[in-house]
DNA sequence: GGGAAAACTGACCGACCGGTAAGTAAGTAT
DNA sequence: ATACTTACTTACCGGTCGGTCAGTTTTCCC
């Protein structure tokens, strides 16, 4: 059991999770959160010094985990391709309201300051777009994939992915089965370094 | 020469889009466009009823303009591939403040009214998502392409430039070759019907 | 040059925002 | 019993937001 985990602070953080992620940061107001869960606006700012640090306690625990998940699959056996099979599916088959912080982090991050931006930025880079990053490079580097630049390839993966990290694509019901499939297809088929020539 | 256009309400558009896209909806004042163009906030008022009205007349017209490059690139002689080709080449050499209005309305549009959010979708839908599903769909009939649905195939294109759609990911310089290059191959060869088999 | 319409300005408003100060009830250690 | 800490609440503040309105300047037509 978590011992030193207020329970207040955990239901803040949920409810502020699911509001940040349906109506943006500058439009989800504290008292919002405060009131869904029937407490004053001053609680909220007894467990989060501000704003920002609350937003930044959303996003930044799903890097963390984010970052054990991919090196979980990178140290498995199999093709860099497989691991980016199995990456896709793991992403893809969370909640909408999990995956979608991935979204929440790379398109509100220009509403932060410059300190939280650079504080979220270092974190954004070495847990999760580094890692893919190196996975691309291994998967060109193995002959897998076409000698693209990993960074291009980091971010079409990404890319590729971005639309269902609106949970109003999906209406908040779990992706299809046959979405995972061909999205996937479409990105091993597209960097994949062809057998015959 | 476009004549019934008042001088000031054109300014007023330009700088908004830049701004717009620079900051987010919310996070743009109303008083910082008419700062930046040393005029008083009630003259905004004037030209647009409000900000909503002026935010969506910054997105409007470029979907209006991208429907007609849409329909000049399919009415073009060659393959569904070479369409798509021409169409990714078009978007991505635009200026970043351009091609990144795609980004603005697909994320901002959650904070606009019903009634907005509504008109703005259903434009959206005809002249720009429409119009890409259509040319999926033409290159899955024709047999290019894979069996893939074509909202899928549509999604995953815009997904693929969609990184490129925030400034900040280029410096705001034009996109290098490289890039552009890059992203249409693992496209096409995501999605292509392979010709051995 | 007079008069109406168009294109603004300046001052202001109520709503709401993030954040804070002061107080308090309920533990907890001594 | 007392002193201290934790976990809040109530009340409030300064600032900013989108938006309005009465009045003033500019433009244009006759």
């Amino acid at each position: 059991m978590t011992q030193p985990e207020p329970a207040l602070r955990s239901q803040i953080l949920a409810i502020a999770q699911r509001k940040f992620i349906a109506s943006g940061y500058h439009a989800l107001a504290m008292r919002e959160i405060a009131e869904a869960l029937g407490v004053s606006k001053a609680a909220l700012y007894y467990h989060f010094k501000d704003k920002e640090e609350l937003f930044l306690a959303v996003l930044l625990p799903y890097l963390e985990t984010m970052e054990t998940t991919l090196d979980q699959i990178t140290a498995l056996p199999g093709s860099t391709g497989e691991h980016i099979r199995t990456f896709v599916r793991h992403v893809l088959t969370q909640p909408a309201e999990e995956r979608a912080i991935i979204r929440l982090g790379s398109q509100e991050l220009g509403q932060l300051s410059a300190a939280s931006r650079k504080a979220f930025g270092k974190v954004y880079q070495e847990k999760f777009i580094g890692k893919l990053k190196a996975l691309a490079q291994r998967g060109v580097d193995r002959g897998e994939f076409q000698p693209h630049d990993p960074e291009i390839i980091t971010w079409a993966l990404l890319g590729l992915m971005y639309p269902y990290f609106y949970p109003a694509h999906t209406g908040n019901r779990p992706l299809p089965e046959a979405v995972i499939e061909s999205i996937t297809t479409i990105f091993l088929d597209g960097i994949r370094q062809p057998k015959k020539r």
